[in-house]
DNA sequence: TTGAAAGCGTTACCAC
DNA sequence: GTGGTAACGCTTTCAA
């Protein structure tokens, strides 16, 4: 592998000089650096990535710690991940894969041994045991979720509060009058996410102001229960019923128990849940959804980090982003209100 | 941060004999062991990666070439993320991303950068662009999926034709003889990825020595194309018809198409398709299943690449291995054999 | 069993 | 505008 000092000597300069044209710290006559960069081309020389973390004490790596909790949509998670490895790269940085098991002790780990510059972290719990870490680590680290307590932390998500009313509005313009939330499941809202709850005020905040009623009852990933949740909805439902399944695996669920039940979504009942890059091909139903925007939370959390580690910052910084949802209309053919 | 230097001293010791405690490649005295782990403990040292890499030749980081293209059952793609991660801490190695969109020029870039030292593809083609480069490079490579020409090339996939096998012989034994396989999606199907085409051999042998008719249809996302195979199935099916869906995301629509022509898969109908970890929860009804098992391929895919970079090997290595499928028994209440 | 010192390939400061 | 050179923090050879 030919080194600097090799560009360096094919191109008569010296080995500062090639560092120079490539960092462009420097200004380099239009000669030389013409010189140096037909001798890197030659020698299709490519800078050593140790040497240069060494000297620079930057490594250009961003650690991604990815959660692995099978109740979690991963298809969701993986579009995260692969969001933010495409645009890390358009900050020219990398992303190095830290996983959950590792715990608090991961994240020391690769800081600690500068394998990166700094890291995110998706879904962060509301009182999440990382937080102490995060807090004390002298690197910059960008939270995907909001805990508690988001003092002295850099915290971006999805606004699961404007999410909840704007799918409260969407029915309630549709004529509905009772409105059935599907929660996330036990697994989910055990880990005390911030979002469930978020979601939650944001559905009951829209319909106190609207006047429409709202029902709240169990997710999850259980046939029977969901089953349960739906025949108990439709009791309390005169007109066209309506449901609001956040969760995507929920939302899968959902549609199964409906179907059995003969109820045609978009049809019979109306059904607004989280679009899944996989699941919004599937739909064959014109339906309202609303989209969390996961590739937007993930390419703002990178450039917050890269802006961060650009900006060199030492200081503990503190910002909360919320980043808008919308409610995507994939056609406009629901119920018409009542009594139209 | 502390640097080996200051453990040394700290220690009373040489800056190398801290190297040696830590890296155990030379006899240590069980006094100065000590000393220096006190030290080592004391500041909290972690030996900076940067350094390490450049003066080892060796920065214990793996690259894992990730695919994103929608139409790949997302969720199983991250379990082999997630799962190589994992896998790869084990080894004392950590995994760093690189992205498909990168295409060759990114393989050369983080070998060439020497940021990682090795590389594992995800979702090898049969006629895989980035060969050529793959066969060039002088790191390992572990290719997951096997290309039309494995020569030169470390493979792994999970045994598609034994799976294939396994479906036709479990349908047959509960007492189908016409066996229709969904085909993969066209977007899969068109990038000739090998296993389409090995999975159906499988069916076809077993097909054949078992003497049971066999019916390849068109798969994909499309519900229409979906009921259209259906339909065709129903057509030339006497007894209780039987689908295979190998692809977790044509096994989706297939799903709710059964259900809507009131067939009840485990009753009316018999129906194998790959577990997905998510959707394997949510199966209420008893059926067989062909576990791919991604997680075992990615397990070993990690092992192998870990060997080759401990053996140092630099000449080119070959090897093709194949993970034995199995199928799950969720429940053995398929349809008696006719007649019975 | 241990120590000293020479790299490893960059970057960045100090001269010119 | 450019060159020389001292770090950066580790591994490893050579001596003792």
């Amino acid at each position: 592998m030919p080194t600097s000092k090799d560009v360096a000597q094919a191109a008569g300069v010296a080995q500062s000089t090639v560092s120079y044209v490539l960092s462009g710290k420097r200004p380099i006559s239009e000669k030389t650096r013409k010189k140096v960069e037909d001798a890197i081309e030659h020698l299709t020389y490519q800078p050593n990535a140790g040497a240069r973390a060494l000297a620079s004490r930057r490594t250009r790596v961003i650690g991604l710690v990815i959660p692995f909790i099978p109740e979690l949509h991963m298809a969701s998670i993986m579009e995260f991940v692969s969001v933010i490895a495409n645009t890390a790269r358009r900050y020219d940085h990398d992303i190095l894969l830290v996983t959950e098991d590792e715990g608090a002790a991961g994240l020391q780990r690769v800081v600690g041994q500068q394998i990166c510059d700094g890291l995110i972290l998706m879904q962060v719990e509301g009182d999440d045991e990382r937080l102490p870490v995060v807090r004390s680590l002298k690197v910059p680290v960008v939270l995907i979720g909001i805990p508690h307590d988001p003092s002295g932390l850099v915290c971006i998500d999805a606004d699961f509060e404007m999410a909840g009313k704007q799918c409260v509005q969407d029915l309630a313009a549709a004529g509905h009058d009772v409105i059935c939330v599907l929660d996330w499941q036990r697994e989910v809202v055990d880990r005390h996410v911030n979002y469930v709850e978020r979601f939650r005020s944001g559905t009951n905040q829209a319909a106190e102001s609207i006047g429409v009623k709202m029902l709240h009852l169990p997710g999850g990933t259980d046939r029977d229960v969901i089953a349960d949740s739906v025949d108990k909805a439709l009791a309390e439902t005169t007109g066209t019923p309506a449901f609001i399944a956040p969760d995507g695996t929920v939302q899968d669920v959902l549609r199964r128990v409906l179907s059995s039940r003969g109820l045609t979504p978009g049809k019979d009942v109306s059904v607004i849940g989280s679009a899944s890059p996989t699941l919004a091909e599937l739909q064959p139903i014109p339906l309202s959804t609303i989209d969390l925007r996961p590739a937007e939370v993930s390419r703002r959390a990178v450039k917050i980090i890269c802006d961060l580690l650009e900006a060199d910052s030492q200081g503990p910084t503190e910002s909360l982003e919320l980043v808008p949802t919308v409610i995507t209309h994939r056609s406009s053919t629901l119920r018409p209100p009542r009594g139209s």
